[in-house]
DNA sequence: ACTATTCCGATAGACTTTGTCAACATCTAG
DNA sequence: CTAGATGTTGACAAAGTCTATCGGAATAGT
């Protein structure tokens, strides 16, 4: 039951883009001592962002990274699908080929549910939801700050 | 996103023991059979069931395990638990100390709303329901099977 | 040219998973 | 009471996965 650190290095990656959406090229360095990442993992991160379209990149001096789509349009749950490989917690729900029993398993049903219910949260909430959240959070915290 | 064996041999372990609720002491060994899981390996999953209360076992010879409870009173919530550590997907949904950004982090309320979600659905479910469903789809098999 | 940056492949340490093994404790049958 | 069958426990190990790290290659700006 756990959700490796790809995932979620990596939507705290797009997040950071999402809240530095106008400043240009965004360095993954800055990314990464922000988001408390390595950088050398997180290059590997982006890879398959870039790749997917999620987020276009410029290399060389004054390169960076920046998001290529609107962040109301980047679902949580394409994110953990490109870097966990699935939604699902087991591998029979995508693959039943990989059990015997799949065909007759009524424990597999469960699991088809689990992740129908993942799916529903995943994709209900986009980037766009988390930066807007965070604005909130951050607005509330110097509130909380002058009180 | 990865749900371990022990989780789910455990739930075919007690779904294995519901079916065979009226035939005394069970064997560990016609379990592993039955459900195509190591011996060895089954005998170190049947131990925190035993600790906590769900299975009984007898040593010797006639022993074995069963059922400590009716299983319409084994969520499978409980299982998962006990077996996965925890029905949360990251670590700081359910202890917060274990990363700094905790306290205003938005994600974290994603993983919050995940095990929400799964924590009903895993509640929701017992080792009778398993068991019932088992049956129809046995019975089911053997309609199939005739016409 | 020179520097800054992303991109890529190889690799490695730590950790987790998934068992295996041997010795032991306990029970039943006879 | 003994022998055999069974669960119990703790140590260990093989394999895989996770989480990076490293060096260098490719690319873009100045």
């Amino acid at each position: 039951m756990k959700l490796s650190t790809r995932g979620r290095y990596a939507t705290r990656a797009l997040l950071d883009l999402a809240l530095h959406q106008n400043d240009g090229p965004i360095l993954l360095r800055d990314i990464a001592r922000r988001q408390q990442i390595s950088l050398r993992y997180l290059e590997h991160l982006i890879t398959p962002l870039v790749a997917a379209g999620i987020v276009r990149s410029i290399r060389g001096a004054r390169g960076g990274v920046w998001l290529a789509r609107p962040p109301e349009g980047i679902k949580m749950s394409e994110v953990i699908q490109l870097l966990e490989g699935s939604t699902a917690l087991v591998e029979c729900v995508n693959h039943p080929e990989t059990c015997d029993r799949s065909s007759v398993c009524v424990i597999r049903d469960v699991w088809k549910e689990l992740k129908k219910a993942t799916d529903e949260i995943l994709d209900a909430t986009t980037i766009q939801d988390l930066a807007e959240r965070q604005k909130r959070q951050e607005a509330l915290g110097q509130v909380m700050y002058y009180l």
